[in-house]
DNA sequence: ACGCAAAAGTTCGTTATTGAACATTTTGGT
DNA sequence: ACCAAAATGTTCAATAACGAACTTTTGCGT
């Protein structure tokens, strides 16, 4: 991508998420994005065509950051790796989700969270999924699976609120409470 | 000035001052510049034809914020605030250096601090100008113009080496030494 | 319900940034 | 002294950002 289009998505990513820990989604203007991120309109239409899309844009971007190496390994199916550590695999992610950290809590704030979450589930699904049959039998696997999602994605919402805890130890929260091997 | 311009200088200008703060001048490198700003190599040739160059452009938009009173009313020669005081004036630039310390730090670090020094002292000696033939008149003015300005530059290198003062201390410091009325 | 002001979008000609390619100069190691 | 690598400086066609002007929509006080 353009290093001028970077620095504009960037612009505008910035100047979202740090509207967003002042007002709540539904307050902010785009008006509002364009100014703090010092921009032309036309350049933000250019760009995004609502604040939704905006959002959604907001949300991909963080979430190929987090998911980055889970995604790119899923396609080369290397047996080598097929041995992943899912305990190793989720402070990982804890780790990249801390990066993003920033971003993420204004999100989380209002509205917008819930459209967080809900992306935020269906990756995390992805992440969960080779590990359903290695488990617990005595329920459905599908309710084991949302089980995992929604106590992880959760987990970290609270994270998000309590940033003094290290991936680590938020790792050992997750797994200490949920019926894991 | 278009707002890309205004984006880039500034970017280049934060880029360089940074790098001043790490390594001297003369070990910094154009290309260290570039990359450090973000920008396209010839994006910078067209801003900035040397290194000389653009430190003189950095000291002249310093000097053009902390002087930005000094100068405007320069014109105007309104009686009105002929009487301007002394005392108020300095401790009101010092106000505006603070507001440019990051700046200035950096390059007072090596030997661009000797080209800073040289621009800040021909900026000075139009604010002391009109002071002279209010006080002492046993040494020429010529030699009483040069103290103030030698007095008061070598005062904001050591303050900036000295940030925890305020610039009303740095002003009662700098009455309380020179022959001022 | 009305009107007005602010925000949301759209359009388009102008301008700055970009990156790649190129030639030249400087630098540091042997 | 020599070579290779890095840095310097230049050019140019492609493109993203700009901003001003415009219409449409939304929100809000009366």
């Amino acid at each position: 991508m353009d290093r001028r289009q970077k620095k504009t998505r960037a612009a505008v990513f910035h100047a979202f998420t740090s509207l967003l820990e002042k007002k709540s989604y539904s307050n902010i203007s785009v008006q509002e994005i364009i100014d703090a991120a010092n921009i032309g309109r036309s350049t933000f239409y250019s760009h995004f065509e609502t604040k939704d899309e905006l959002l959604k844009a907001l949300c991909t971007e963080i979430f190929e950051h987090v998911f980055s190496d889970e995604l790119t390994q899923e396609k080369t199916h290397d047996f080598s790796t097929e041995k992943k550590d899912i305990k190793a695999e989720i402070t990982h992610i804890l780790y990249h989700i801390k990066d993003s950290s920033s971003y993420i809590r204004g999100i989380l704030a209002c509205e917008s969270g819930e459209m967080f979450m809900r992306y935020f589930k269906a990756y995390l699904e992805k992440v969960f999924a080779n590990e359903l049959n290695k488990h617990k039998q005595d329920v459905p696997q599908e309710y084991m699976l949302n089980h995992m999602v929604c106590d992880f994605a959760e987990t970290v919402r609270w994270w998000m609120g309590h940033d003094h805890y290290s991936p680590e130890e938020i790792s050992r929260f997750f797994f200490s409470t949920t019926p894991f091997a």
